[in-house]
DNA sequence: AAGTGGTCTAGACCACGTG
DNA sequence: ACGTGGTCTAGACCACTTT
């Protein structure tokens, strides 16, 4: 059985990998220009940037739209299951977290929320819609929908901060069971352009769907995630 | 603030999905061949493809190693944390699960596997590598990884079946807790082969650590999946 | 044997980000 | 204003799958 020749622009990726290695470029460093690598790769364009998009699928490097290739940065941690604020993990893990709020508005539960949240159509509910950063790079937007039956005047309240630790500390809202859905997608739209990504760059979905102890809805968490930013890690079965 | 203008392979994605939903396609049926699409849409075969891998990273469609590309079945609904086996939730599904083992042996416990399972380096370990399908396509392989000395003799046992199954009913094993990892990233090398895609090609990776009643480590199964083959459902928190 | 997808070349124009 | 990445053309050859 022989193997298949090993086409250029896998080579070319060993060869890339090897370079930044020896460059030891670090986190969030700029690649050179895709016409500066074919030249000194001495091949053309598309195959060098048939090599980088390789790189970027493994994750070791990511674009910016049209600003070029950077080192991609460690993925982060993420226990989807605790009630532990984005702010306060990033921290744990020695990055800097920032939160962007780009809309938050009161709206009217549409047809696909009545149905997973159990509320009826048209009752009134909070949409928030940030964009959370770690050092700088913008690594998921989220979507909040939250019942307003019980944290009246919550969109008052400065959103940049951790949702959770408000909902706990003001209103006394904890979550008493939650459903998790995660599943790879392509990114598209808004969250595309609010993430600076291509159209149809990889990311990874996570919902969480949360419940009082009376069986309530409380709250909805729509996250996407660029693919390469996050390693989630869930002990399971522990009582403590 | 005008819009950015919408690129000729946008358009083409467009198109091909409304073909795709008038023709009433089904799954695991295949597209025309990428020559007779760009025929039929009066464009070049390296555009048409930008579209077909813009589909494809939305997991509309997929492709076979050089065969084509085909229609996307249905996400295959997962739970990792509940403790029943391939083949049962596939078919609660209303699928059809088939399982290949395309090697098992006993080995000796690498570094890395001793880092994270506590066991010693070069104490006796079982390797188990399978191949799953779903309806007669190959959706993740899987490494397993088995500490002999609480299931002495599981290699000759048939391990086309639930491994889980097995342990639980011949040898009374059963998990206390699970370290779970969930992560995209690029199907590679022995993956990408085994599962007929590119090397490259976006998937998911979930690796699972268990540990019986004494902490004692039981298993280690490490999962590479088609990144359009599942969504992953977890309910956390509820007491039964 | 024919047709397919996978790879590759050598150009080109454009919109956008950065100076 | 310039250079960048994003897009697109019109070919070509090859390895592999299917007929």
């Amino acid at each position: 059985m022989s193997r298949t020749d090993y086409p250029v622009y896998l080579q070319l990726r060993d060869r890339l990998w090897d370079w930044i290695e020896t460059e030891e470029l670090s986190s969030q460093q700029r690649l050179p220009s895709e016409r500066e690598l074919s030249e000194r790769f001495h091949t053309t364009r598309v195959t060098i940037r048939q090599a980088l998009s390789q790189l970027e699928a493994e994750g070791l490097i990511f674009r910016s739209n049209r600003r070029g290739w950077y080192i991609t940065p460690e993925r982060l941690r993420y226990d989807p299951s605790r009630d532990v604020g984005f702010n306060r993990y990033v921290t744990e893990q020695g990055f800097h977290p920032r939160t962007e709020t780009l809309f938050k508005q009161l709206t009217e539960v549409p047809p696909w929320l009545s149905e997973i949240s159990g509320l009826e159509v048209g009752t009134p509910i909070y949409h928030v819609f940030r964009r959370r950063y770690v050092d700088e790079r913008g690594l998921l937007v989220e979507h909040n929908y939250i019942n307003p039956a019980h944290c009246p005047g919550l969109l008052s309240e400065s959103t940049d901060m951790s949702i959770w630790q408000m909902l706990r500390e003001k209103y006394d809202l904890r979550p008493e069971h939650r459903d998790i859905e995660i599943y790879p997608l392509a990114l598209k739209g808004l969250e595309a352009e609010s993430l600076n990504v291509n159209q149809g760059a990889a990311g990874l979905y996570i919902q969480r769907l949360s419940f009082d102890q009376r069986g309530d809805f409380l709250e909805l968490d729509r996250e996407y995630w660029l693919h390469d930013a996050l390693k989630i890690a869930v002990r399971i079965g522990d009582r403590h």
